[in-house]
DNA sequence: CCGGATCCGTTTCGATACTG
DNA sequence: CAGTATCGAAACGGATCCGG
């Protein structure tokens, strides 16, 4: 299996353990879909449209498990497994929201136009009703 | 010369084209060297303290310019090289704001708490002023 | 000395195939 | 469904070399 990417810690500086996330192109997509578009499973984010491979995205949920972003737990249906973001992974969506409105301000995207005027107009409320949603959700399901 | 990894190129999803930039452990934090060090040239990434290799730093950099990013300028030198933001580095500016606060938040990160803390308590002030800095320090070279 | 370019051994990634 | 096993292709980092 591959390794822990250590090569992203570095000393002392402001977002150097960000980095240990970020630095890779597939952990924050696992992110924004399970913050935006309602994904929990692994075959949810096999099949999002990325075309991660599934040993990658078996690595990059264990490290974001790992990080403390994420919860596994057993479904309801007890084959499958559940992922969910911890306070610690829904604290990233201010990052996400930037980052979704820069790429969108200065790369083509199709990211839908409804979501992004929401986010832009009314970033503040945009956030409110992540968290409250992020907490409903979390609140259906016995810990 | 390593090529250009385009496997975060995916379709139609509203950060894929970030994760060009983001899905890399070193461009973001050029961006930030430049954006809040007031660092310039090639010699200051290299010793940044991050251990950046000077093959890396190179392609780096080159993918940076041609994201359209940065500009490479001649300094009054001659002999050296000057790295600037462009407008849409500039704009990357939130993003970096968010995260340096995710990451302060979440992890142990020796950050200056005074910055930290202009960037938590007013945040909007907080952005302009990096605007006008870097407006100030484009106008004072002629292109 | 600055800003790279090139070569090379090692690590990590990721596509495919396979499994309980 | 949720992962392993395999294995070739990259990216990485260190060292060294080069042109101005």
């Amino acid at each position: 299996m591959p390794r822990r990417v250590d090569s992203a810690r570095r000393s002392g500086c402001p977002i150097s353990i960000a980095l240990e996330l970020l630095g890779d192109p597939w952990s924050l997509l696992i992110v924004r879909d399970l913050m935006f578009k309602g994904m929990t499973s692994f075959l949810d984010f096999l099949n999002a449209g990325e075309g991660i491979a599934s040993n990658i995205l078996t690595d990059r949920l264990a490290r974001l498990v790992d990080a403390g972003m994420l919860e596994k737990h057993r479904a309801k249906d007890r084959r499958r497994f559940v992922y969910r973001l911890t306070a610690k992974g829904i604290a990233l969506a201010p990052v996400l929201v930037e980052l979704i409105l820069w790429s969108d301000a200065h790369e083509e995207t199709d990211a839908p136009r409804q979501t992004i005027k929401a986010m832009r107009e009314n970033r503040a409320e945009f956030l409110r009703r992540v968290r409250i949603k992020w907490k409903t959700e979390r609140s259906h399901r016995p810990g």
